[in-house]
RNA sequence: GCGAGGGUGGCGGAAUGGAAGACGCGCUGGACUUAGGAUCCAGUGGGGAAACCCGUGAGGGUUCAAAUCCCUCCCCUCGCACCA
C-alpha cells in the first residue's frame, strides 16, 4: 500500500482540473445557475489564514451546488489599487504596477495550491486600464445623470497616509488603514450622490438572508430620521431660522435656539448682534481647523449668546439665539430648537448657562409636576403648558403641532438622513484617474467615452508627501478639452477604490468584453449572486455601495435587478491564543507552511472542522494534526477496502442505516446556514464505525463499495483532491464535480430494532431495546417485565405514559 | 447609554422542548513494537466502593420533561453613540 503523499496528488489532480477547464463557467440559459461569490483578496504580499477560510467555505458551497446540478459560476480577481502600494513604492523602491503584479501572481499560485474550484478564465484585476476604463466610463453616465458633483469640503485628512479619507473610513476619529488620528482639512472633491437612494437603500426586501447585524448597521449608518422643519423668524435679520426636530411636540418647551458655528447666519447675527467681539472670539476657538474630529466629540458643550432674538412661531416669545459648538452643520438644518426639561443634551448646556427649563410634557409616573428635573424626561406622556395642545398624546402632538405649523406656512415635515455623500476622490497616484478636464474656456468638462480610458502614466514620482503624484506629471496633466480642442488639464485626483469594488461581480459574470462593461444578457442570466461571502469588516461600506452601483445601473437599463446581494455569508476571524494573527503580535500561521507540511486537504478540513463559519475559529496545531490523521485512516481505508473480500453479510443492513443516516445528516448540515464543522463530524462518526465492520468482515462487498463511493462523494466538496484519487479508483468517466450528490433514504423504512431512553418522572433510568414499530403500551410491558425498570412502576399508581417516538419513554408517577 | 450576539468538560465545540457534552484535541490504561511523537483497542463532566446523587454564568418560574421557553440579575464580545 502506497503512504498518503497529499503534495503528490493534490497537485496532480489541479493540474488535471486545469488541463480539463473543469471549473469554467458557461453561459447556458436553459440551465439553473448558481453563482458563488468570495470577496476578491487585496492585492498585500500573499494570502492568509483569512483568506483560506473564506475560499474554503465558498469553494464547499460551489462544489455541494455543482454535485446538485446547478450551472456554477466561481470566480476571482484581485483589488489591486490602493495605498499600500504606493507605500510599498515608497519603502522598496518598487513601482506600485510591478509590486502589485508580483503579489497577484504569489496570490493565484497559492488560491489554486488550495484547489479552489475558481473559474480562472474570468479573472477581474481592477488596475488593469481594461477594467478601470469602465469605473472611468461609468463615472461619466453617473455625471450624466447629475449624480456626480465637485465641491469643497472639510475633508478627513490623514497626516501619516497623506491623504483624504471618506467619513466611513474613519473609525473612532482614526484612520481605517493605519489608526493615526485623522484631522479636518478643506479641499475641492468630487462627490457621488448616494443620499438620493437613501430611501430605496433602506429597503431590504430584495434580500434574502443576510446576517440581521449587517442589516442594522446599515440601517443606522443610513440614519434615517423623520420630523418636522419650524421656522423662528429673526426680526433683526428679517429671516426665518430653520430648526430640525423630531419632537415638534415640545415646541412650546423651547427656551432657546442653538445654531452651529459654521451655519450661514452665524455672520449675519454677528454684523447685528451687541456682543460681536465675542462671537468672533467664540467662532474662532471652536472653527480651528486643526482640531482632530476625536477631539471634536469630546469637546464640553460651549456656546454663547448672541443677544439676537427669534420668535416662537406659535406663542410669539421671544427667544435668544445661541451659537453652540455640540451643534453639526452636517446634519439637519444645522440650527436647533433647544428644549432643555426633554432632551438631554439642551438639559446640561441650560444647567451650565443657567437658562430656564421648562415642561411640556407630562410623565405618566408623576403624581405632580416636578419643581426641578434631575434630567431631561425623553419618554412619550400627556402635553402641558402647550396652549390648545394641552391634554394630547406627544406622540399625536407631534402630528398636530406639525400640521398646525403648516396652516400657519411656519413649518412643514422634513425627513433627514445621516448618511452623506460618498466622496470618491482620493489625491493618490495608483487608482483610477478621474476622467474630467479642466479648460480654461469651458471649464469643468467631461473627458469623451471614446478616449476611455484615461491612463495613469507609468513614470512618476511617489513620495508619499503632499499631493497626488499626478499632479507633478506633466505628460497626463497636459491634454486637449474634448469640448472646444484648445490645451486644457486633467483632474489629478483619482477614485476610491471601493468604486472597483462596487461592480466587479458584474465584469465576472461576462467574461472579458471589449466594448461593453459586461454584456446584459449574461449578467441578467448569472446575477444576483445567490452566495456572497466574506469578512465583517465590510458590513457597511461595500456591501452598500455595491447596492447603490447596482440600483444606479438598474435605472439607467444596464441591469434588470435591484439587489447584487442575495444571501450573504460573514465568516468569523481565524484568531490564535486569543488575538487575530497579526505581525506584529508574532502569531502569524502562514497557510502555505501548512500545506506543505499537511496538504491543502488537511488544512481545508481542519479550517472547516474547527468551528461553525460564522464564528471565530482558533487556531491549533494539534487539531490540525487530527485532521491530518483523519484522512490518512481514510487512505488506509480506501485501500482495505479494494482488497476486502467478506465472512459473511450479516450487517449489511446496519451498514445501510449508517450511510443514509451520514448523507441525510450532511446534507442537511450544508443546506441549514453551513454547518460544515457538524457535517464533517457526522462523516468522522461513519469512519469510526466503518472501521469496525471492515475488521469484522460482517458486510458483503458490493454494499461496502457502494457505501464507500456515497461517502467519498459527500467528503469530495471539503476535501477534493484525496477524494478524486479514490474515486478514480472506481468510476474513470467522470470528476466528481460532475457527479451527482447521492440522495438517501429515510432509514425508517429499513430499521428494524431502536434504543430509547427510559425516564421516572423525567428523569432518565436508562435505556431499551424496542422494536421500531411498538406503540406506549407495548413498551409500558416491555418495562414491567424488565428487570432494571420494573421496580420503580409495580405497585406505583401510573398518572401518564409518554412516548416520544424513537427517543424516549417517560413514565409518570405518583410517589 | 442604545442595539446585536454570546456564557455548556482540561480545550475547540455538539444538542433550539425529549437520553447534556456528538465529533475532534488532550489525558489515562492496554496491544503491536528495538523504539514510537505511527497505528489499533478500551476509558475519560464532577462526587461516590456501589446503589445513586450533582451538573449547561446566578437565582426564580412554566412543563411529565428546560442548555433550549418566561422573569430578575451578573459577566464577555462586537457595532453605534452629541444625528436634534
Amino acid at each position: 500500500m502506497e503512504k498518503y503523499n497529499p503534495e503528490e496528488l493534490e497537485l496532480k489532480w489541479q493540474k488535471i482540473w486545469e488541463e480539463k477547464k473543469l471549473f469554467e463557467a458557461k453561459y447556458e440559459q436553459e440551465k439553473k445557475k448558481f453563482y458563488i461569490l468570495e470577496m476578491f483578496p487585496y492585492t498585500s504580499a500573499q494570502i492568509h489564514m483569512g483568506h483560506v477560510r473564506n475560499y474554503t467555505i465558498g469553494d464547499v458551497v460551489a462544489r455541494y451546488k455543482a454535485m446538485n446540478g446547478y450551472n456554477i459560476l466561481h470566480p476571482i480577481g484581485y483589488d489591486a489599487f490602493g495605498l499600500p502600494a504606493e507605500n510599498a513604492a515608497i519603502k522598496q523602491n518598487i513601482h506600485p504596477k510591478e509590486w502589485t503584479y508580483k503579489n497577484i501572481e504569489t496570490i493565484r499560485r497559492q488560491l489554486k495550491r488550495l484547489g479552489i474550484s475558481y473559474c480562472w478564465e474570468r479573472e477581474v484585476i481592477t488596475c488593469d486600464p481594461e477594467y478601470y476604463k469602465w469605473n472611468q466610463y461609468f463615472f461619466l453616465q453617473f455625471f450624466k445623470k447629475g449624480l456626480v458633483y465637485k465641491k469643497q469640503a472639510p475633508a478627513n485628512w490623514c497626516p501619516s497616509c497623506q491623504t483624504v479619507l471618506a467619513n466611513e473610513q474613519v473609525i473612532d476619529g482614526k484612520c481605517w488603514r493605519c489608526g493615526e488620528i485623522v484631522e479636518t482639512k478643506n479641499l475641492e472633491q468630487w462627490f457621488i450622490k448616494i443620499t438620493e437612494y437613501a430611501e430605496r437603500l433602506l429597503d431590504f426586501s430584495g434580500i434574502k438572508n443576510w446576517p440581521e447585524r449587517v442589516i442594522i448597521m446599515q440601517k443606522n449608518w443610513i440614519g434615517k430620521s423623520e420630523g418636522c422643519e419650524i421656522d423662528f423668524y429673526i426680526p433683526q435679520i428679517g429671516e426665518n431660522l430653520k430648526v430640525f426636530t423630531t419632537r415638534a411636540d415640545t415646541l412650546f418647551g423651547v427656551t432657546y435656539l442653538v445654531i452651529s458655528p459654521y451655519h450661514p447666519f452665524v455672520g449675519k447675527i454677528k454684523e447685528v448682534s451687541p456682543v460681536k467681539n465675542e462671537i468672533e472670539k467664540f467662532i474662532k476657538k471652536t472653527t480651528r481647523t486643526s482640531l482632530t474630529v476625536k477631539d471634536f466629540l469630546r469637546v464640553e458643550k460651549e456656546g454663547i449668546n448672541t443677544g439676537i432674538f427669534a420668535i416662537h412661531p406659535i406663542t410669539q416669545e421671544k427667544i435668544y439665539v445661541w451659537i453652540g459648538n455640540y451643534v453639526l452643520m452636517e446634519y439637519g438644518t444645522g440650527a436647533i430648537m433647544a428644549v432643555p426639561a426633554h432632551d438631554q443634551r439642551d438639559f446640561e448646556f441650560a444647567q451650565k448657562y443657567n437658562l430656564p427649563v421648562k415642561i411640556v410634557i407630562k410623565n405618566p409616573e408623576w403624581k405632580e409636576i416636578p419643581e426641578k428635573l434631575e434630567s431631561a424626561y425623553e419618554d412619550k406622556g400627556i402635553m402641558i403648558n402647550s396652549g390648545i395642545f394641552d391634554g394630547l398624546d406627544s406622540e399625536k402632538g407631534k402630528e398636530e403641532i406639525r400640521k398646525y405649523l403648516e396652516k400657519i406656512g411656519k413649518g412643514k415635515k422634513a425627513v433627514y438622513y445621516r448618511l452623506k455623500d460618498w466622496c470618491i476622490s482620493r489625491q493618490r497616484y495608483w487608482g483610477t484617474p478621474i476622467p474630467i478636464i479642466y479648460c480654461k474656456k469651458c471649464g469643468i468638462v467631461p473627458e469623451n467615452e471614446e478616449n476611455l480610458p484615461v491612463k495613469l502614466p507609468d513614470e512618476v514620482k511617489i513620495t508619499g508627501k503632499g499631493e497626488s503624484p499626478l499632479k507633478y506629471s506633466e505628460k497626463f496633466i497636459k491634454c486637449k478639452c474634448p469640448s472646444c480642442g484648445n490645451e486644457a488639464e486633467r483632474e489629478t485626483d483619482t477614485m476610491d477604490t471601493f468604486v472597483d469594488s462596487s461592480w466587479y461581480f458584474l465584469r465576472y459574470a461576462s467574461k472579458d468584453l471589449e466594448n461593453k462593461p459586461f454584456d446584459k444578457e449574461e449578467v441578467n442570466y448569472w446575477m444576483p449572486v445567490d452566495q456572497y461571502i466574506g469578512g465583517i469588516e465590510h458590513a457597511i461600506l461595500h456591501l452598500l455601495y455595491s447596492r447603490f452601483f447596482v440600483k444606479v445601473l438598474k435605472d439607467m437599463g444596464f441591469v434588470d435587478f435591484e439587489e447584487p446581494f442575495e444571501n450573504l455569508l460573514c465568516q468569523g476571524m481565524v484568531i490564535k491564543d486569543g488575538a487575530k494573527m497579526s505581525k506584529s503580535k508574532g502569531n502569524v500561521v502562514d497557510p502555505e507552511d501548512m500545506i506543505r507540511k499537511y496538504g491543502a486537504d488537511t488544512l481545508r478540513l481542519f479550517i472547516l472542522f474547527a468551528a461553525p463559519p460564522e464564528v471565530d475559529l482558533e487556531w491549533s496545531e494539534k487539531g490540525i494534526e487530527g485532521c491530518w490523521r483523519f484522512l490518512n485512516r481514510i487512505w488506509r481505508l480506501h485501500n482495505e477496502i479494494k482488497n476486502y473480500s467478506e465472512i459473511s453479510d450479516e450487517n449489511n443492513e446496519k451498514l445501510k442505516i449508517m450511510i443514509n443516516k451520514t448523507i441525510k445528516g450532511v446534507t442537511e448540515d450544508i443546506e441549514k446556514e453551513f454547518q460544515f464543522n457538524t457535517a464533517i463530524a457526522k462523516m468522522m462518526e461513519f469512519i469510526n464505525f466503518l472501521s469496525k465492520e471492515i475488521n469484522e468482515k460482517k458486510v458483503s462487498k458490493d454494499i461496502l463499495i457502494d457505501s464507500w463511493k456515497k461517502f467519498i462523494k459527500i467528503l469530495s466538496p471539503f476535501t477534493p483532491h484525496i477524494c478524486e484519487e479514490m474515486w478514480n479508483d472506481f468510476e474513470k468517466e467522470k470528476f466528481l464535480f460532475r457527479e451527482n450528490w447521492p440522495s438517501y433514504e429515510e432509514i425508517e423504512t429499513f430499521e428494524e430494532k431502536i434504543n430509547i431512553g427510559v425516564q421516572i418522572n423525567g428523569k432518565i433510568k436508562g435505556n431499551i431495546d424496542i422494536p421500531a414499530n411498538y406503540d406506549v403500551e407495548k413498551i409500558y410491558n416491555l418495562l414491567i417485565n424488565n428487570e432494571k425498570f420494573k421496580k420503580f412502576i409495580i405497585n406505583k399508581k401510573i398518572v401518564k405514559k409518554i412516548y416520544i417516538p424513537k427517543k424516549l419513554i417517560n413514565i409518570v408517577i405518583e410517589d
